[in-house]
DNA sequence: CGCTAATTGTTAATGTTTGCACAATCGGGC
DNA sequence: GCCCGATTGTGCAAACATTAACAATTAGCG
């Protein structure tokens, strides 16, 4: 617990709280590195290993209680509460995001939306008033949001960017095709369907 | 060349092929490994590392000429063609996708829409119309696609994604948050917003 | 109560990936 | 034509990640 976790293994631990999740709501009560690993491909010693970064949590001859577990693994990820989320972009991707149903059992709601275009600044996505773009900084300061999903396009991405961090959000989802140039401290994750696609064609024939 | 290339470095060549193609659009003729380390956040000796394991691509003194390497990056991940796609699911995700104006110049189209609710089937997303989940293996099948994406609820992911086999496709992404069995042949990638929200409020306070 | 099969946490060995450093080479300027 | 600053490709060393293997422990069963 002393020594700095490697990026890495923080990447498959969301993995293992999926999986868990999944298991509990199917009823089960036990698993073991094993089930794990075949559900995920990842192999078992890994997946113990990572697990003993953060303390004991298995019993010999047993395997791992999933409920005790999966707690464990919220509090290590602090998804033992609920991130508010400031998602900017309410286009087709936006709005789908918006829309979608699985992020509050996860850990996440989404609680403001802005956009730029004044033709849809205004409406109603679900329970949302759509702001401007203008009034970005001020609204996430004062809600002390400290998380941002950026679905605009590519164009306008870094500008949004700057504006994000200049509110103060730690935390970026960038769902727009381009690197992002931010502070140190924030941490930005990409989606890029393209990028997966590309990695598959590859080993294509 | 003869060697395998190994997996991660598969996976970040569609990074320097988006980053290239940025710069070409910018009217650029020359880059450097430098560069393009500032921009992705990748060393520069990694980068020339791993693009030396496909062939000598810089110059000495002058970098790389930007639509050269992007030509050779396009054969080597094998996008110098446009490959189809088959979308399942015409949910808000799955309509999303559909309308996504990203994939053409990055060697994607989708092809066909595929829903297993009667009250979508036949109706238009653009220029397609939603077909039922029923002809889906048919009509991959006689349309020779290879490629899926996958935007269902995950309950009934595995299932589809059994179909998709059948029907023949080699490369699936998976936006439903579940992980999928395949057989080895099978490539999947996925995207599940959730798992990088999860791995960055691990760094939050 | 003692045996068996299961399964963990951990150590040591192995394998993989990254970074460093530099010779080689290029183009431009004088 | 020669020098200089820039930049590649690469061999080697260091860092990091994965796997294998096993002692320790557990639950269940007869």
């Amino acid at each position: 617990m002393e020594r700095a976790i490697p990026d890495i293994v923080v990447g498959r631990l969301p993995h293992y709280l999926r999986a868990l999740q999944h298991m509990s709501l199917e009823g089960r009560r036990l698993t073991s590195s094993q089930e794990l690993s075949e559900r995920l491909g990842i192999s078992a010693a890994q997946i113990r290993k990572d697990l003993s970064l953060f303390g004991e949590f298995g019993k010999q001859g047993t395997g791992y209680q999933i409920d005790y577990l999966l707690n464990q693994l919220r509090q290590i990820l602090k998804v033992n509460q609920i991130w508010d989320i400031a998602l900017v972009g309410a286009g087709d991707m936006g709005s789908a995001i918006a829309r979608y149903q699985g992020f509050t059992d996860r850990g996440f709601r989404v609680v403001m939306i802005f956009d730029n275009d004044p033709s849809v600044i205004g409406s109603q996505i679900g329970p949302f008033t759509i702001q401007s773009t203008d009034e970005l900084v001020v609204a996430i300061q004062s809600a002390d949001v400290r998380i941002a999903m950026l679905a605009v396009p590519a164009a306008n991405a870094q500008e949004v960017a700057d504006m994000l961090v200049q509110a103060g959000i730690k935390s970026i989802l960038n769902y727009a095709p381009i690197s992002l140039n931010v502070p140190d401290d924030v941490h930005v994750q990409y989606i890029d369907p393209v990028i997966h696609l590309q990695r598959m064609t590859y080993y294509l024939e």
